[in-house]
DNA sequence: ATGCTTATGAGAACCATTCACAACTGTAAA
DNA sequence: TTTACAGTTGTGAATGGTTCTCATAAGCAT
């Protein structure tokens, strides 16, 4: 037999499984580009990536299993000033981001004492936090 | 002849002018809704709102005088989960908002402190802010 | 009032995203 | 391993918000 597929795919492919989602070529190809992306991708970038995986994928499905994978929490979608939608996937601790206006550059920080400060506004307010968003437009200081 | 226009409509057509942008029934009809608006609308919202001061208004006109007026700073533009834009006039002090998940409600906020542990934030990383975008998508306690 | 320039309405065009549907394919059971 | 069914797919059309095109209309300085 050939070299075997890596732990990875096997990873991917029983996470899947478990969560009750079909595990098909399309879906493999996509989880395995978004588990090596490190930048924030657009779904035309994810689908020229995963095209070149699994040449059959189509852009329908790469925004279909983005929904699912949203769902499941496996990704986080994130909707900046101008363009479309980004990914990234959620196996992080949760973070804002701070955008590079000049050079459209995402860069990643955590604050607990401003999610801390979230909370509170809110609790006087009388509501509760159920997700929030926190964009940073930013330009570098020289 | 008939009473005068409005002290507000006077002021209007004079600011406007003095931004070197013409003064057109539209406009006037658009910035009279703007100005007594004191919710959160959509540019359909502010058509249909318009047209019933100044009937000829196309939405193609709202959208282009609200872009215009957010370039000079008249009105912001705010882009929450699910749906269009939506827009206020910015004569206010600066806030962000909280978004009643259930409800669709829009509530604003203020926090100096917030404010400035952002800029601190994107100090360390060698930024400053040019602008931000603060969302607590919220559920009310009971 | 005149002329130049900007603004307008109508509808087409756009763009990201979703949908409809017939064909296909995992998966579990036989 | 074959079968059968429900979940998935690719294609292309549809959608919804927003912008553009272009011929016509109308501010505004003179």
């Amino acid at each position: 037999m050939m070299a075997g597929e890596s732990d990875r795919t096997e990873k991917m492919t029983a996470a899947l499984r478990k969560a009750g989602i079909r595990v098909t070529r399309q879906r493999i190809a996509l989880l395995g580009v978004l588990a090596e992306a490190d930048d924030h991708p657009d779904a035309v970038e994810l689908h020229d990536r995963a095209k070149r995986i699994e040449p059959t994928v189509s852009l329908a499905t790469v925004y279909r299993t983005l929904s699912v994978l949203e769902e499941s929490g496996v990704v986080h979608r994130h909707s900046f000033k101008g363009g479309g939608a980004r990914f990234e996937t959620s196996h992080e601790e949760h973070h804002d981001h701070i955008l590079d206006v000049d050079t459209g550059e995402v860069i990643e920080f955590q604050s607990d004492k401003i999610e801390r400060l979230q909370d509170e506004i809110a609790r006087e307010l009388g509501y509760e936090v159920v997700h929030h968003r926190l964009e940073l437009y930013c330009r570098k200081k020289r």
